[in-house]
DNA sequence: CAGGATCCTATGGGATACTG
DNA sequence: CAGTATCCCATAGGATCCTG
């Protein structure tokens, strides 16, 4: 993925080059997922529900579902600072087809993983 | 994502970083939906329908989705050779959910695109 | 607390040349 | 035709340090 391009040049009226690519990184969806766990949710409760994604990587893939309007930021002028993330609209319609993958994903897993050792063997 | 690994040492058994992050990069699920379109396709038929995907991604991608058991790859000995790929029914069970996305994002392509360009404007 | 700023490395991915 | 093999570069992403 290539988060500084806005919009693909070559196809710019593909929804998979264009919208889907854009989530097609190692956090999005488990950020989106984990986000809809709850209402809102602090910067540090969301690190806290997904303990291997770095500070950097947090911060850079809720920013960049904020740009396409998955992900609200709600600052609050105190001291020491509160940030509250929640799902838009626009996340919260994504959302049950997100559930349904993982719900596939969970189902298949076992099978997927079995053939994914197997076909890597023959390799 | 690492392709190299073969599963998520922190965690085994998250659906979305062993099975949706393996499938979550640039070409794979567009490689899919293009698969989808005919029941059987070649190598050059592939690459022709997707025409900015450069020979090794092709091939890297269509290996990768062969070793998760969603792509089949049947080879005629024939000169010069001659090599059919076609979805297994473990993609075909994917597919709809892959489809209902794709959707999605058509719906809300136009939307998200000028938030895009409003939101980065901003920052 | 919620990050910004840096530095660094691994690797995703393209371009090109070659082959059974 | 359907790839392999190389070389190379951009960038995704981690680690660490710093700050309002």
């Amino acid at each position: 993925m290539v988060r500084t391009k806005i919009q693909n040049e070559l196809y710019p009226d593909c929804p998979i080059r264009n919208i889907l690519a854009r989530i097609s990184d190692k956090w999005s969806i488990l950020v989106l997922f984990t986000l809809n766990q709850s209402a809102l949710m602090r910067f540090n409760t969301l690190q806290k529900n997904i303990p291997d994604i770095s500070q950097k990587m947090l911060t850079v893939t809720l920013r960049t579902l904020e740009e396409d309007g998955f992900v609200k930021r709600k600052v609050y002028a105190e001291v020491p600072p509160r940030v509250e993330y929640s799902l838009t609209e626009r996340a919260i319609s994504l959302l049950p087809h997100i559930n349904d993958l993982i719900t596939w994903a969970k189902n298949n897993m076992d099978a997927i993983l079995t053939d994914r050792i197997q076909n890597k063997q023959k390799s």
